[in-house]
DNA sequence: GAAGGGGTGTTGAAAAATCAACATTTCCGG
DNA sequence: CCGGAAATGTTGATTTTTCAACACCCCTTC
């Protein structure tokens, strides 16, 4: 079987499918609306139906529209994308993903999330065993 | 001028991209190589300079030879990269990634990694503010 | 100085992706 | 019953991407 990652997806795909991973389903009008550079509604509906032939999605019938959701979940989504950046981008180290990670909130880390992360941590220590 | 995140490569662009990003450089052959389903030794060179003229790479002579090296820093494209996928598939929540990110090292994370993990958090809580 | 290996430059064909137009269906209100 | 709104179905053109062939250049070696 195929790997059906990032690598598969053209970049108009990609950017539907994350889309619709981002929602967990969309309609074709939903989609098109958060498309930032949106081509015609039949475009995106077109996109959708190969994105079905594909095999990266199905749909069911809501009434008239299509509800389309992604084939695989979205948790085996994340994986694949973040196991693929982690390679690919930070050598495969996930200390420096980690880094990279807190890096991007410019916010700040408040006490809470601070704590909440600090706990991720040791509990993948835990049962990572 | 231009968004030039990922958005902007089409499929083996991309795919070009992250083998460089991955070596910091890399020269026609070694792409070549490293790409798990190659073209041509053509057609790959055809891809780097298109890959130049939009300018995400530049080349410098080494010999004969043009090793290619990304315009952006490293850096700055795992910055984009990373953002892009915790604000597409994570819904912008970076503990979400974070427990994805956890989730992808099977093996067990080691006392060591795990301290070290820890301290990255307490810093970027302190240097965040 | 000829041949061959290893590199690039150029060009155009082939395939894939993207897009939009138009036809059709379904539902709903009047 | 009729019309319009809101969907989908179908098709083909356009654009982009991908690919490979072939010409040329440089260096080494015999």
């Amino acid at each position: 079987m195929r790997d059906r990652t990032a690598r598969d997806f053209s970049r108009r795909e990609r950017q539907i499918m994350e889309i619709i991973w981002g929602r967990g389903e969309a309609t074709a009008a939903e989609v098109l609306e958060a498309l930032p550079d949106p081509p015609t509604y039949s475009a995106v509906r077109s996109t959708l139906r190969i994105l079905e032939e594909k095999g990266h999605l199905t749909h069911r019938r809501d009434g008239q529209r299509f509800v389309f959701e992604p084939t695989l979940p979205a948790g085996a989504a994340r994986r694949t994308a973040l196991r693929q950046l982690v390679g690919n981008l930070f050598g495969g180290s996930t200390e420096e993903a980690l880094a990279g990670l807190l890096d991007l909130s410019e916010g700040g880390l408040s006490e809470q999330e601070c704590e909440r992360m600090i706990r991720l941590i040791q509990r993948a220590r835990r049962e990572g065993r």
